[in-house]
DNA sequence: GCAACGCTCACGTTGCGTCAAAGTAA
DNA sequence: ATTACTTTGACGCAACGTGAGCGTTG
C-alpha cells in the first residue's frame, strides 16, 4: 500500500507555472497544508488539486480571500445551503464585472484602432 | 471668452466612480497634470479626458506604466516618422494583448458559469 | 565537491485605502 | 459656526517578486 504519490514544491511550480514563492505565499495564508519530510515540504495528490483549484480560482479573477471562502464550501463536510447561494451570488457578481471589463476592452480596441489610422494618415501627409 | 470649464477633484471623482485618492495618486505618478487654484487642484477639460482615458485603460487591465507608455504617444511633439512608425507599432501590440484578454475572459465566464451551474444543481439535491 | 533543489527571514513593488491634522469656502 | 470640501503626509494592505544566506541531496 505505497501507492500515495507525494510531489515536491518545485514540481508543482513547474507544472502549474507558478513560483514556489507563490504556493508558499498560499500555505502561509493558510489555504494548504502539506505534510513535511523533513524539513520539505510533500504535497499529496489531495493537496495537488487543492493547489489547481486555488489556481483557477484566482484565473478568474477571485481574490484569495475569496478563493479560501469557496474552498470552505467542500471542507466541512455538509455545505450550507445559505453558503452556497453566498457562493453563487458572487460568481455571479464576478460575472458581471467580467463583462464590464470585456466592454472596456471593446472601446479600447477602437479606440486604439482609430488612433493607428490616424498615426498612418500622419504618415502619408508626411510623404 | 471665459468659456474654459473646470472641474474639481471631486466633482470627476463622482463622475468617474473612483476616489479623490486615486487620482492624486495618479498625478503623484505624472499621469494627470492639473492647475491650481491656489491651493485646490482644477481640471481643464482636457485634463478630463485624459483622466476616463486613464480609467478606461485600468478597466482593461493595463498597468499605471503601461498606460503611461500609451499616453506619451498621445502627446504633442516632433513626431519624427520612425518614431511615428514605432508608436503604431506599439498600438498593434497592445492590440494582440486585448484580444488575448479577451478570449481569457470568455474563458473565465465559461467556467465561472459552470460552476454556477454545479452550485444549483447541488441545491436541487438538497432538497 | 558542486550543482540543483529546498528552507527561512525579510525587504521591495503596485495601486491604491484609510486614517490624521489642518486649511478654506459658502 | 457648522458643514462640505480641499490639502499634505504617512502608514496599511494584497499578492506576490526578489534576493540573502544557509542546509541537504544526488
Amino acid at each position: 500500500m505505497a501507492g500515495e504519490q507525494q510531489f515536491s514544491i518545485g514540481e508543482l511550480a513547474r507544472e502549474f507555472g507558478v513560483t514556489t514563492r507563490t504556493i508558499r505565499f498560499y500555505e502561509a495564508e493558510g489555504l494548504i497544508r502539506p505534510s513535511r519530510e523533513g524539513a520539505a515540504r510533500s504535497y499529496s495528490r489531495g493537496d495537488r488539486s487543492r493547489l489547481e483549484w486555488i489556481l483557477r480560482g484566482r484565473a478568474v479573477g477571485f481574490s484569495l480571500a475569496d478563493i479560501r471562502e469557496l474552498l470552505d464550501l467542500y471542507a466541512p463536510g455538509p455545505a450550507r445551503r445559505s453558503q452556497i447561494e453566498a457562493a453563487a451570488a458572487k460568481c455571479r457578481a464576478r460575472l458581471k464585472e467580467l463583462s464590464t471589463q470585456r466592454e472596456a476592452i471593446d472601446q479600447m480596441v477602437a479606440e486604439l484602432e482609430q488612433f493607428i489610422a490616424s498615426l498612418e494618415t500622419q504618415l502619408q501627409t508626411m510623404e
